[in-house]
DNA sequence: CATGAAATCAGTAATAATTCCTATTTTTAA
DNA sequence: TTAAAAATAGGAATTATTACTGATTTCATG
């Protein structure tokens, strides 16, 4: 199964880097769908997929039951806004060291973790 | 819609006391029907939110897409099995202190993290 | 104890995100 | 140029979960 190019996915991937904030399958679909009118919805999600299978994308699972696509693979965390949803860009020091903690006491191989945070955005804050 | 007692939920309730591991809620289901045949699958879900949201038990959503319940309110981590899918307790030290670092650089209001640890369980390391 | 309003239930239909299927089109190595 | 492999569009199927409805249970009050 040699990869082939393919223009789809080549505009999915271009749209996913213009955007700092973490859109979903249907927004990719949306906007993408403006350039590219008859692009399927399951050619948008088989192509995340792919993408984040090869590393060249990430899949946010924040806990909404949606997932989010982010094009930036450099290590940064993310945070939740539990008032609009919104997931945005936390950029803080490593907590990698929190994997240190957690194997020491703990009988298995520990590869990674996931962590996000939750709270309220700073434009729901305002609005408050 | 002040709460009112029901032997449903009393019975959902101790079947999660008694489980270290986490069932999602089709498991609690098939586990409380051997003793109460015929509670409906919508009276598990409905209790589970319940409890949930009365901070009674937590929701855990480990990234697998199906929602794990667990009794155990207390401050512990979690780990997920990338290989046979189970999610175990993992006692460690806080590492609520990342908290204050994610506030150092952000707009806005951090309330909370949630972390999961991923990687080979001791079991499955055994297996292969 | 009786009663009735509110809560809960069982059973089933509906929803929503995602994956699967198939006939057709595109890519690309030879 | 060509043909096998990969990818596509469009729609059907799947899966976890929530919503709906008429019947049942709970429980404060008389």
């Amino acid at each position: 199964m040699a990869l082939k190019y393919s223009r789809q996915r080549q505009v999915i991937y271009d749209f996913l880097m213009t955007r700092k904030d973490h859109p979903t399958a249907e927004t990719v679909y949306q906007n993408v769908r403006q350039e590219y009118p008859n692009i399927s919805l399951g050619t948008v999600y088989r192509n995340l997929t792919l993408l984040a299978d090869m590393g060249t994308i990430q899949r946010l699972r924040v806990g909404d039951g949606i997932d989010h696509f982010d094009a930036d693979t450099s290590e940064h965390y993310h945070f939740v806004c539990s008032e609009c949803g919104g997931v945005t860009d936390l950029k803080m020091e490593s907590i990698a060291k929190i994997l240190e903690t957690a194997r020491k006491d703990f009988d298995g191989e520990i590869q990674g973790h996931v962590t996000y945070f939750y709270g309220i955005c700073d434009k729901c804050t305002r609005r408050a």
